[in-house]
DNA sequence: AGAGGCGAATTTTTT
DNA sequence: ATTCGCCTCT
């Protein structure tokens, strides 16, 4: 453990190990260093217990990430500490005390999908027109007044609209609902333990006991609930050490709220505050670049990057002439890194919204540049693995209305509309499960299927479960049987599932279908374990905060894009987008490009913007104008033969892949799935190398 | 139950 | 431009 290699403040913030202590961490400034040095100095020179310490983070990858580097230094102790999301620890307090609460053991979480369905569904049977009323919009809000801690009977005061009273309606039914299907959504993870705190001190105070240090990393992205909840845990000993970074924040929209980092000295008194204002990730001038957009904010603590690094490239700054030209451009800038011998994992294309990414994608296939667009598909989203883990979830709870109706006629089994809208109405009537009021015709048989699969899982281990189901279910004689190529891709989604479960029991050894299906309702997808994929990073500024690239590109640079005015352009919705800015500058280590350009389609109508404010908000000198002439070529058809129509299902035959089967079309691209081990990949429509095959 | 037609919506995303 | 959900028709 290397203290003496961290610089004084990030050392002053490993070794305050006592009282509440801000960490306001710049972008770069070595915020997860100090984070697991901390823990690592608690352990092995203040001989903390392991298990006295609780770190929380927000996403799962960060969790990981700092395990993995405390088990680096410390080696398997660093098991042994709760290193977790919210939402995990969450629910460790809830597998604890869910008997409190009135729930059963064996309780299941839906997923945001499920809560859909499921508001949905109270929407029908409330007759509230969901054309009138957006039952997304719906779901948001109750989602929102979950995360503000407020109950269906709080709600009810701030009723002032018909939206928000058809909010209300469906909130008091969709909390009961849950409640006698034994499920709990995302954001009663968090809610419930706080309830229990409320409810009774002695508990809290077992929990306070339990954690005597806290470290929340990502503070300025705490929601009410979350800060709550830190709060309440820390609120004995207030060894409370938070990281963050409000210029960082970028998550207002999901009910996050950095004035909670603003408020910290407020919060705990005696806090200290440590600025760690030394950059070691980026050139001077891109931390020009970040300082300048982000010093016209208000709202926020003043803070200057600055680094020992040296000056570095200027910012390339082109305006393309449409969408096209830009997308080219970026190509055009990316192969000549690639010939500077610059690894592609080192370069990284940013946009604000996903929709950008399609011509970028489109250029660099044709342009035979490897790439990943990340957050784009996920695994468990496809239709037969929710109805797979939909099965399972029924096995472990069958009052769980909302995985049974999934799976009740999934294969088809002949149980109609009908039969289900019968089932549904007698459950609500009688405040009970829909499992629970079978009792006869085809259903009964479902519901015995059920039975004898659940006996089957106190034997099998989950791999061997899932084999049983797909077998016992008719789920692999469906897709089977019905001798299509989607068919065949999702049999083979199914295998990948399986080899899923099987790596999964290989690393935990002999787990539980609680273990299991708590995992993946926790983990939004399944690890990117393709590990060496050498390709350019396409994705969201979103999605690349915490990360960081040599090489970055940032597209569409312009007003009404970026910054996003859709809806209304209020200060704070601008001060946010020009966090979001911060973020994206802040990627780069070595080069950054802006691009823009003067016209592009916006919802298929052509729209010119002018280049972004945030452009303008840089001092000069720090840019470097790129005056090319535009590629307005039509000469594409290089490797292309035109006029070749593809429909789903279609088989083709690559020169390099083999067969594959068309599974997407979209505009000018084809997703084909080949054969192992090529897997899915995406093609420009008529490209020489694929042909048809009848 | 599945295909085809129409109208509406179309930032950002984790858990 | 395109996608998505809902509706109707076979």
């Amino acid at each position: 453990m290397d203290i003496d290699v961290l610089n004084e403040k990030q050392k002053e913030a490993v070794l305050k190990t006592e009282g509440p202590l801000l960490v306001l961490a710049g972008a770069g400034s070595g915020k997860t260093k100090v984070l697991t040095t901390r823990i690592a100095y608690l352990i092995r020179e203040k001989k903390v217990d392991p298990s006295s310490i609780l770190a929380i983070t927000f996403t799962n990858k960060a969790a990981k990430e700092m395990k993995y580097r405390i088990i680096g230094m410390l080696g398997p102790i660093g098991y042994s500490i709760m290193i977790c999301t919210f939402h995990s620890f969450g629910l460790s307090i809830l597998k604890e005390q869910y008997a409190l609460l009135g729930y059963k053991e064996n309780f299941t979480i839906l997923d945001s999908d499920d809560t859909l369905t499921v508001v949905k569904k109270i929407m029908k049977e409330m007759n509230i027109d969901s054309k009138m009323y957006n039952p997304k919009a719906i779901r948001n809000a109750i989602s929102s007044a979950k995360n503000e801690l407020m109950t269906a009977l709080d709600y009810e005061k701030y009723v002032n609209s018909d939206f928000s009273e058809k909010v209300l309606k469906v909130f008091k039914l969709y909390e009961q609902k849950l409640f006698h299907n034994n499920s709990i959504d995302f954001d009663d993870l968090l809610v419930l333990p706080i309830t229990i705190f409320r409810k009774h001190p002695d508990i809290l105070k077992a929990y306070q006991e339990r954690y005597f240090y806290v470290l929340i990393d990502e503070y300025q992205d705490t929601n009410e609930a979350q800060y709550l909840l830190s709060k309440f845990i820390s609120a004995k000993y207030k060894n409370i050490c938070v990281v963050g970074d409000e210029s960082q924040a970028i998550y207002s929209w999901r009910g996050a709220n950095y004035r909670n980092i603003l408020n910290f000295e407020k919060d705990y008194d005696n806090a200290e505050v440590i600025l760690l204002e030394e950059n070691y990730r980026s050139t001077q001038t891109i931390l020009n670049a970040a300082n300048d957009v982000i010093k016209n904010n208000t709202e926020r603590k003043e803070k200057n990057l600055w680094t020992t690094n040296e000056e570095g490239l200027k910012i390339n700054y082109h305006r393309a002439y449409d969408e096209m030209d830009e997308a080219y451009y970026v190509a055009r800038e990316i192969k000549k890194l690639l010939e500077e011998g610059i690894s592609k994992s080192e370069i990284a294309v940013l946009y604000r919204t996903n929709a950008q990414s399609r011509m970028m994608e489109e250029v660099l296939l044709r342009e035979n540049i490897p790439y990943k667009v990340v957050g784009s598909v996920y695994f468990y989203n496809r239709k037969e693995i929710k109805d797979l883990i939909s099965y399972l979830k029924l096995l472990y709870n069958e009052y769980d209305d909302t995985s049974l109706l999934r799976v009740i006629n999934t294969p088809k089994r002949g149980i109609g509309l009908k039969t289900i809208a019968d089932l549904s109405l007698k459950a609500t009537h009688e405040q009970k499960s829909i499992y629970e009021v079978i009792d006869h015709g085809k259903e009964l048989q479902f519901k015995n299927l059920i039975e004898s699969l659940k006996k089957e899982t106190e034997h099998l281990s989950i791999t061997e479960l899932v084999e049983v189901i797909l077998e016992k279910t008719g789920m692999r004689k469906e897709y089977e049987s019905e001798k299509s190529l989607e068919g065949e891709v999702r049999l083979e989604n199914l295998e990948e599932f399986k080899s899923i479960t099987k790596t999964f029991e290989q690393e935990h050894g002999i787990i539980s279908l609680r273990e299991f299906l708590d995992e993946i309702s926790l983990v939004s997808d399944i690890e990117e374990h393709k590990a060496n994929d050498d390709v350019v990073t396409l994705m969201t500024i979103h999605s690349a905060k915490g990360l960081e690239f040599e090489n970055v590109f940032l597209i569409g640079m312009e007003e009404n894009l970026f910054p996003h005015t859709k809806y209304e352009c209020g200060k704070s919705e601008l001060e946010e987008e020009r966090r979001l800015c911060y973020v994206a500058i802040t990627r780069a280590k070595k080069h950054l490009w802006f691009l823009n350009a003067k016209k592009r389609l916006v919802y298929g109508m052509d729209a010119s913007n002018p280049p972004s404010r945030f452009i303008r908000e840089i001092r000069e000198d720090c840019l470097l104008k790129d005056e090319i002439e535009p590629i307005v070529s039509k000469d594409f058809s290089l490797n292309i033969d035109e006029n070749i129509s593809y429909s789903l299902g279609d088989k083709v035959f690559h020169e390099q892949y083999g067969s594959g089967v068309v599974i997407d079309i979209n505009s000018s691209i084809v997703t084909i799935a080949f054969e192992y081990p090529y897997g899915v990949k995406k093609m420009i429509k008529g490209h020489k190398s694929i042909r048809k095959v009848s």
